[in-house]
DNA sequence: ACCTGAACACCGTTCAAGT
DNA sequence: ACCTGAACACCGTTCAAGT
């Protein structure tokens, strides 16, 4: 944060670097100052080596970064088949995401932003699957369920801890939160009268990220709003 | 794309800049080439402009970039409510505003990934709660509702359209889709079966983004699961 | 193979002048 | 108030050597 291309010191001898080292530094920058402040030259001062050595274990920083997210999908584990019915399964698994991208706020909305195509991931797709078939979806109706299911968790909760950009001052909070309590009653009738409890609870109306004001009533809502969904539709067939 | 710091010709006479030239200049790269290639510099040279010129109309790059999708947002024209029930007008609104984002599928990550908060979008949470109460939601019911309707919608749609990063090589494409055209049956038989029908077609899946290849019935499948789940919810009050 | 050292071609943003 | 011109403090990435 001081020198310019801060020289590795000479002491601390770096003895060989690894590949899960540099991942483990990466995620680590990520978390404590998010994903902006993991440069190339930032993680290389906390290797204590050059920048440019780190290519060796990496192809690209945005390459880096997709590592870094898929490596905490990697640790999410599922819960237990046998210990739920099928749709009680998909629940217990949607909270699990969730748990876990609150454990890593910063690197939340990549996860979501990623097409995040690994085949590290592909056991978690082949759970998701087969609770759905033993819901009683098949073909291309499994498909959609699957889709439906997947897209709504993994957006929702990405949209929760979705971040003002690093730089922006504060002042448009109280500004906001100002404008939102003048609210012209005539104009903004519904959202007028559900203010005490919308304000700074609810998509489009707070200035908090999900990190500092997590939605936990909603998020359960919403999965079991999807899950009721999802037993009708199956039900429908 | 050539030279340095390239100065604005002296042919084509600036007449004085206007924020919402900056702002449209600012939408059509995006369009053209992605949030990245939005950079101060190449807005600059588009509008024949020194970089810091800018910086009378936009207090900072992020900031521009928030500008722009809520500008994306604001040419949202919402469904008549006199036209649907309460559950069909969310899933009218739902299919605006996805089209919206196929539009400008550049900025769609933006827009759930920003906090998104400005009062131009509150016409569109007066609705939305609206409808809600008007099927029959009140109180933190209906705030929980708003949450799980809005989360899951913006979310899904860029979940759907996100990207790679732009540098990344196209190989990977055919290596994902060779791993997952030899996957082993006994690991992942669900999967393995349906395979030909989520094959570059699912989240997790698939390496092309929403925008090349859409997701239309899974869009469609989700919402009305969604909705469905709320009518439930509101009829079990 | 892995790292150094230096360089290249960019960035966003600030400052001091001009008009 | 708005723009120029130049500079500052960064970036990611590449190249040529070293070992």
């Amino acid at each position: 944060v001081t020198g310019r291309t801060r020289k590795p010191t000479a002491s601390a001898p770096r003895t060989g670097l690894d590949r899960s080292t540099v991942l483990e530094a990466a995620l680590q920058i990520v978390d404590a100052s998010g994903v902006d402040a993991l440069t190339m030259r930032a993680l290389a001062q906390e290797l204590n080596v050059y920048p440019n050595a780190l290519y060796s274990y990496v192809d690209s920083r945005a390459h880096l970064i997709g590592e870094v997210a898929s490596g905490v999908i990697r640790t999410m584990v599922l819960p237990d088949p046998h210990a739920y019915e099928w749709d009680q399964w998909l629940v217990a698994c949607a909270h699990r995401w969730r748990d876990k991208m609150h454990e890593h706020p910063n690197i939340a909305a990549v996860t979501g932003t990623m097409l995040g195509t690994t085949t590290r991931a592909l056991p978690v797709v082949e759970r998701i699957l087969s609770s759905l078939t033993e819901g009683g979806f098949s073909g291309a109706q499994l498909v959609s369920a699957y889709n439906a299911y997947v897209g709504c968790l993994i957006g929702w909760v990405s949209v929760e801890l979705s971040h003002e950009p690093n730089s922006s001052n504060a002042a448009w909070k109280t500004d906001f939160a100002d404008a939102l309590d003048s609210l012209d009653p005539n104009t903004f009738p519904t959202l007028a009268r559900a203010m005490p409890l919308m304000r700074n609870a609810a998509f489009m109306t707070r200035w908090d990220s999900g990190e500092i004001r997590p939605l936990d009533d909603a998020f359960a809502t919403a999965v079991e709003v999807l899950i009721r969904g999802l037993k009708h539709l199956a039900s429908a067939r």
